[in-house]
RNA sequence: GUCCCGGUAGCCCAAAGGCAGAGGCGAUGGUCUCAAACACCAUUCAGUGUGGGUUCGAAUCCCACUCGGGACACCA
C-alpha cells in the first residue's frame, strides 16, 4: 500500500502546514497581547508605550453579525486595514485597530423571528461565529476594544448621548449647541422672550416643556412620517428609496401623521456641508452628502391672498422671475389649503381646473384623498403628468398686482421649502407642463437666445417683461436681477434672501423590539422627562413576544404598535426623579439601528470607562486635530459606499453635538474615508432564469453547463440566494489564511469591484510556497539561506523592491506591492541560492500581507521575537537605480535603437551618443534634423525636418 | 433625463505624456512520475471600446459617440 501513497515532502508549505502555523501564531499573538494598543492614560493606559511613537487610528465599518455567515467578499476591507495597520506598526506607529459589532436592528430581529429564537441568543451566537471566522484570518485586532452595540455597558452610553442631545439646543447666534439649561436661564431671566410673550414663571410645566421641545436637538413631535406597514415601523427619509419603498425589504412606504422622535440634524446643515472641505474623502461621497443636504440660495416671498389675512409664503431660487409668476401651487397637505379654499367656483372657471367637482372644497378633498391613497411608487410610475385642482382662491403677485389662481398639486412637495411655490412657467419646465395642461398664461421674463424653440428657458439671459412703476429688472443678468428684486422685497417687508436645505430632521424612533430603549419617561400629564444619568442604562426588557406587529404591506390605513408597550410591568414605573417617588410611563419606541454606529469610534478608544463616554485625554490622543483648525478624527476609515448618506451623515451629526458640548476635541469622526470595491461573483442561471449552484457548473469551449444543461453566466453579487457564495473557511481549508489574504489583496486595486475566481487563488499559494522554499528545505526542514553576499543584480532588485513596496503600502496599492514582492521572490528562485541578507528583508516585506508564514520564517531564520514591531526595510537610494539603463532612441516617436547608458548620463552626452548610433544614422538616411528631445537617461526622440 | 466612475492579452490586472507588460490565472510544450496530481522550466496572446483633436511623442490630456457599473431624479 505504501507505494501508492504520494510522497509529499514532509516540510512542504501545504494547507495542513499553513493551518498549523496559522493557529499557532494566532494563539501566540493572543497570549502576548501583541495587538494591544496602549492609551496615554486610563485602564488601557501605558504612557511608556505610546509616548514616543506617532499614533494611527485605523477603522473598518463594523459588521452586522449576519446569521448566514461570511463569504469571501466580507473580509476584503478588514484584510486591507489589517495589512495597512501591520505596515504602520512596522514603521513605528502606535496603531489602534479593532472590530466591534453593530448588532441591534431589523435584520437581527427578522432572523430571530424566523428561527423562533430570542434575538439576543441568535445575535450573540452570530457574533461568536463571526469572531471565529475572522480570527482564522489573522486580523491583528485589539480584542479588548471589540465592543458590541447590544451590550448594556455600551448602550448605556448610546442613551447617555441621546440625553446630551435631548438636553441641548442650537444657539444660532453662537453657531453651536448649548445645554438646554442655559436656554431656561435666558427665559427665566427674561433676556429671551417666550413665544407668546408671557413671563416664563407664568407658564405651566407642560407649557414650558412644549416651548423647550421646539428648541431641543431631540424632540418628539406629531409630523408626517414614513410609515411602512410591511415592516411595522416608521422610517427615516434616508431609509426610503427614491421610488417610495423601504430600503430594507422593498415594501411600500406611506405618509402618516404620527408622534415620533426626531433629531434636529437640520440645525447642523451648514456645518455638515462646510466641514466636508476638511475631510479626505472620495469626491463621490462628498458629492452625495452635498446633494442630500441640498443647500440652495434664494428668497422667501410672501403673497397676499385675495379676501384673506393669511399670506402664502414661498421659497424660490429664482426671485428674478417674479414678474412671470402667473399662478401658485400649494402641496396637497399644506396647512393653508383649508383656510383659503373658496366656497364656490368663480364665474367662468375652466372645466379642467375643477376636477369635475361641484365646489372647490369637494375638488380639494377628492384630490387629497387620491394623492394620499397613492403610495409614492404609484405616483412615480404614473409618470410626471401634472395633476392638480384649483382651490377657488386667488393670490396677488406683489410686483404685477395681478390676481393669480392658487392650485394644489402633488408636484409640489410638503417636505421641501415651504410646501408652496410661485409658478413661473416661462422659466421652469415643471411649471410649463402644468401651465399647458391647465391652460394658464405664460410670461417669459428671461430672454431666450435667438432661435430658441424650446419651452421653459432655464438658462442665463437678460430679464424682460419685468418692470413696474417702482422697479425694473429689464436688461439685467439673472444674478443681478436676483439681487435687485431681493433688496426690493426686503425693503417692502414681503420677502428676504434665504437659504433652504433639502435635508430634513432625522426621524429617530422605531416600533421594533431589538433596539436601544429611550431613556425617557412620561408623567401623568404626558410631559416627557429625561432620566438622570444614574438610572442608565435603561435595559431592554426580556419579553415573550418580541415580534413586530406588521401589516399588509399595501394597507396605508394601519398604525404602528411598539412591542415594548405589550409589557405593562416594564412600562409602568415608579421613580424618584428628584421630587419624590411618582408614577411614570416609559417611552416604548426604540432607537434605530444607526444609533449604535453613530459613536462607536469613540468607544473603541476607551471601552472600559464606566465614568465617561470617553476620557478626553484619550480622545485627544487618538482623534484630536493634528493642526489648529483641522478636523481631527479617525486616520483611515474603510467601508462600502452604500453608507454615503446614512451612517456617515448621522455619525458626523452626533460627533458635532459632542464637540459643541465639549466632550470631544475632534470636529469630525472620520478624517480619511476609503471605499473598498465589491468582490463580485459569476451567477449561472438555467433556462428558467433560476440560479444554479456555481460550484457545479462546468466550462466547455467558452460555454457553461450545469448537469448537462447549458446555463447563462452573468456577473453579480456574491450570496446564498444566487448560489455563488464562497466562504473564507473553504479557502482557508484548501490553501490557508495567508493565501486567502494575499489573493484578496492581489486581485486588483482596493477601490475597484472585481469578480472572484477560485481557480486563480492557487497563484497566491504558489507564491507562498516559493517563498517558503527559498528559506526552508522541503525534505529536511533545514534553513537553506546562505551567509554569502548577494550579487549586484540581486542587491539592486532587493532595494528596488523595498522602495516600490513601501510606496505601494503607503498608497494602499497592495496589488502592485504583491507583484513587486513576487518579482523579487521569482528572482531568488531562479538564482538558486538565497543570501540571508535578502531573505530577511523579503520576509519583512511580505509580513503585513501574509503575517503567519512571515512570523514562522522569521523564527526559522533565528529570531526569538515576533516581527510585528520589527522595522520595515528601508531602501538604499543608491541601489534603487540600475547600474545601466536602456535608453530608447526614437525617430518621430518610433523606436529605432537602444543604448545601454549609465543612469547619470547628461542630456548632451546622450544626444551625441544617440546621433552617433549606426542604426539611427541609417534610419535617418542623411535627413536634416529639426529637433531632438532628450529625456536622460531613458529616451531620445529625433524629429527629422 | 442629469451627474460620477470605468473599458489594456481568453480572464483578473500593471504601466510620473516617453520601449504597451510588473504580477497572477488559463492554454500549450517540456522536466519529474509506471501513470497522474503537485511542483519546476519554457512558450503563447493585445497595440489599449470607436472616431476626432492637442503634442516631437497619447493607454495616459481634450471633445464627441458607444458599452458596462454606480448615484440622483417633479427639491421650486
Amino acid at each position: 500500500m505504501s507505494d501508492t501513497t504520494p510522497a509529499v515532502e514532509p516540510h512542504r508549505y501545504t494547507a495542513d502546514l499553513a493551518a498549523e502555523i496559522e493557529s499557532r501564531w494566532q494563539d501566540e499573538w493572543e497570549k502576548r497581547g501583541t495587538f494591544h494598543a496602549p492609551n496615554p492614560t486610563g485602564p488601557l493606559g501605558d504612557p511608556d508605550g505610546s509616548a514616543d511613537r506617532p499614533k494611527a487610528y485605523v477603522m473598518d465599518m463594523f459588521p452586522y453579525p449576519s446569521g448566514a455567515g461570511l463569504h469571501v467578499g466580507h473580509p476584503l476591507g478588514y484584510i486591507a486595514t489589517d495589512v495597512y495597520s501591520r505596515y504602520l506598526r512596522m514603521t513605528g506607529h502606535n496603531v489602534l485597530h479593532t472590530l466591534g459589532y453593530d448588532a441591534f436592528g431589523l435584520p437581527a430581529e427578522q432572523y430571530a423571528v424566523q428561527t423562533g429564537t430570542h434575538p439576543r441568543v441568535t445575535t450573540e451566537a452570530n457574533i461568536a461565529n463571526m469572531r471565529q471566522q475572522l480570527r482564522r484570518l489573522g486580523l491583528g485586532h485589539d480584542s479588548r476594544r471589540s465592543v458590541s452595540t447590544i451590550d448594556p455597558g455600551y448602550y448605556k452610553w448610546t442613551q447617555w448621548i441621546f440625553l446630551q442631545i435631548f438636553n441641548s439646543w442650537y444657539d444660532e447666534s453662537a453657531g453651536r449647541a448649548r445645554p438646554i439649561a442655559e436656554l431656561v436661564e435666558q427665559f427665566a431671566a427674561g433676556t429671551r422672550e417666550t413665544p407668546d410673550g408671557r413671563p416664563w414663571s407664568r407658564l405651566s410645566a407642560a407649557e414650558r416643556s412644549s416651548v423647550l421641545d421646539d428648541f431641543r436637538l431631540a424632540y418628539a413631535k406629531q409630523a408626517p412620517v414614513n410609515w411602512c406597514p410591511g415592516l411595522g415601523t416608521v422610517l427615516a427619509n434616508e431609509e426610503v428609496t427614491a421610488d417610495g419603498r423601504s430600503e430594507r425589504g422593498n415594501f411600500p412606504v406611506f405618509r402618516a401623521n404620527l408622534r415620533q422622535w426626531m433629531m434636529r440634524i437640520t440645525a447642523y446643515a451648514d456645518r455638515l456641508l462646510g466641514d466636508l472641505d476638511l475631510l479626505d474623502w472620495p469626491e463621490a461621497i462628498k458629492l452625495q452628502q452635498r446633494n442630500w443636504i441640498g443647500r440652495s440660495e434664494g428668497a422667501r416671498v410672501d403673497f397676499a391672498v385675495d379676501g384673506h389675512d393669511e399670506r402664502i409664503t414661498v421659497f424660490t431660487t429664482r426671485p428674478d422671475t417674479l414678474f412671470g409668476a402667473t399662478y401658485m401651487v400649494l402641496a396637497p397637505e399644506h396647512g393653508l389649503v383649508d383656510t383659503v379654499v373658496a366656497d364656490a367656483w368663480p364665474e367662468g372657471v375652466p372645466g379642467v381646473w375643477t376636477g369635475g367637482a361641484a365646489t372647490p372644497a369637494e375638488a380639494v378633498a377628492a384630490y387629497r384623498k387620491q394623492a394620499q391613497s397613492k403610495s409614492d411608487v404609484e405616483r412615480q410610475t404614473e409618470g410626471k403628468d401634472k395633476t392638480g385642482v384649483f382651490t377657488g382662491a386667488h393670490a396677488v403677485n406683489p410686483v404685477t398686482g395681478k390676481r393669480i389662481p392658487v392650485f394644489i398639486a402633488d408636484y409640489v412637495l410638503m417636505g421641501y421649502g415651504t410646501g408652496a411655490i410661485m409658478a413661473v412657467p416661462g422659466q421652469d419646465e415643471r411649471d410649463w407642463e402644468f401651465a399647458e395642461a391647465f391652460e394658464l398664461p405664460i410670461v417669459r421674463t428671461v430672454e431666450p437666445p435667438e432661435g430658441w424653440e424650446g419651452e421653459a428657458f432655464t438658462g442665463q439671459g437678460p430679464a424682460i417683461n419685468s418692470a413696474n412703476d417702482e422697479i425694473s429688472l429689464n436688461g439685467l443678468a439673472v444674478g443681478e436681477a436676483k439681487q435687485r428684486i431681493t433688496e426690493w422685497l426686503e425693503a417692502r417687508g414681503i420677502g428676504e434672501g434665504t437659504v433652504n436645505y433639502r435635508l430634513r430632521d432625522w426621524l429617530f424612533s422605531r416600533q421594533r423590539y431589538w433596539g436601544e430603549p429611550f431613556p425617557i419617561v412620561y408623567d401623568e400629564e404626558g410631559v416627557p422627562h429625561a432620566l438622570p444619568d444614574s438610572m442608565l442604562p435603561v435595559e431592554l426588557p426580556e419579553i415573550e413576544d418580541y415580534s413586530p406587529r406588521t401589516f399588509d404591506p399595501d394597507d396605508a390605513d394601519t398604525s404602528p404598535e411598539t412591542p415594548l408597550s405589550r409589557n405593562e410591568e416594564w412600562v409602568e414605573a415608579t421613580l424618584d426623579l428628584g421630587d419624590g417617588p411618582k408614577k411614570y410611563r416609559r417611552e416604548t419606541n426604540t432607537m434605530p439601528n444607526w444609533a449604535g454606529s453613530c459613536w462607536y469610534e469613540l468607544r473603541y478608544l476607551d471601552p472600559e470607562n464606566t465614568e465617561q463616554v470617553v476620557d478626553p485625554a484619550v480622545e485627544e490622543y487618538w482623534m484630536g486635530p493634528k493642526a489648529p483648525g483641522g478636523s481631527g478624527g479617525v486616520d483611515l476609515y474603510v467601508g462600502g459606499a452604500e453608507h454615503a448618506v446614512l451612517h456617515l451623515l448621522y455619525a458626523r451629526f452626533w460627533h458635532k453635538v459632542l464637540f459643541d458640548l465639549g466632550h470631544v476635541s475632534s470636529k469630525e469622526p472620520f478624517h480619511r474615508l476609503f471605499n473598498q470595491g465589491m468582490i463580485q461573483a459569476y451567477v449561472y442561471r438555467d433556462s428558467r432564469g433560476f440560479p444554479v449552484p456555481a460550484a457545479e457548473v462546468e466550462e466547455r469551449d467558452g460555454k457553461f453547463f450545469h448537469q448537462g444543461e447549458q446555463v447563462k453566466r452573468e456577473l453579480g453579487k456574491m450570496g446564498k440566494s444566487l448560489k455563488n457564495a464562497v466562504t473564507p473557511d473553504e479557502i482557508c481549508a484548501e490553501y490557508g489564511a495567508d493565501t486567502l489574504r494575499l489573493y484578496e489583496m492581489a486581485m486588483g486595486p482596493l477601490d475597484v469591484s472585481r469578480p472572484w475566481d477560485t481557480r486563480a487563488v492557487i497563484g497566491s499559494y504558489r507564491f507562498l510556497q516559493r517563498l517558503w522554499r527559498n528559506v526552508v528545505d522541503e525534505s529536511t526542514g533545514e534553513v537553506v539561506v546562505t551567509d554569502d553576499e548577494p550579487d549586484e543584480a540581486t542587491l539592486r532588485a532587493l532595494h528596488k523592491t523595498i522602495d516600490g513596496v513601501r510606496a505601494d503600502m503607503e498608497g494602499l496599492r497592495f496589488n502592485t506591492a504583491i507583484a513587486k514582492a513576487t518579482e523579487l521572490n521569482n528572482h531568488l528562485t531562479k538564482a538558486g541560492s538565497v543570501p540571508r541578507s535578502v531573505a530577511e528583508p523579503l520576509v519583512l516585506l511580505v509580513a503585513p500581507l501574509a503575517p503567519h508564514i512571515a512570523e514562522e520564517l522569521w523564527r526559522k531564520l533565528g529570531h526569538e521575537t515576533s516581527l510585528v514591531h520589527e522595522p520595515f526595510p528601508v531602501a538604499d537610494p543608491a541601489l534603487v537605480q540600475d547600474e545601466a539603463v536602456t535608453c530608447v532612441v526614437q525617430i518621430k516617436g518610433k523606436v529605432k535603437a537602444r543604448l545601454e547608458v549609465p543612469p547619470s548620463i547628461s542630456d548632451s552626452e546622450l544626444e551625441a551618443l544617440a546621433l552617433a548610433d549606426a542604426a539611427v544614422q541609417s534610419a535617418l538616411g542623411g535627413a536634416d534634423i529639426r529637433k531632438v528631445v532628450v529625456r536622460a537617461p531613458k529616451l531620445v526622440n529625433i524629429v527629422p525636418a
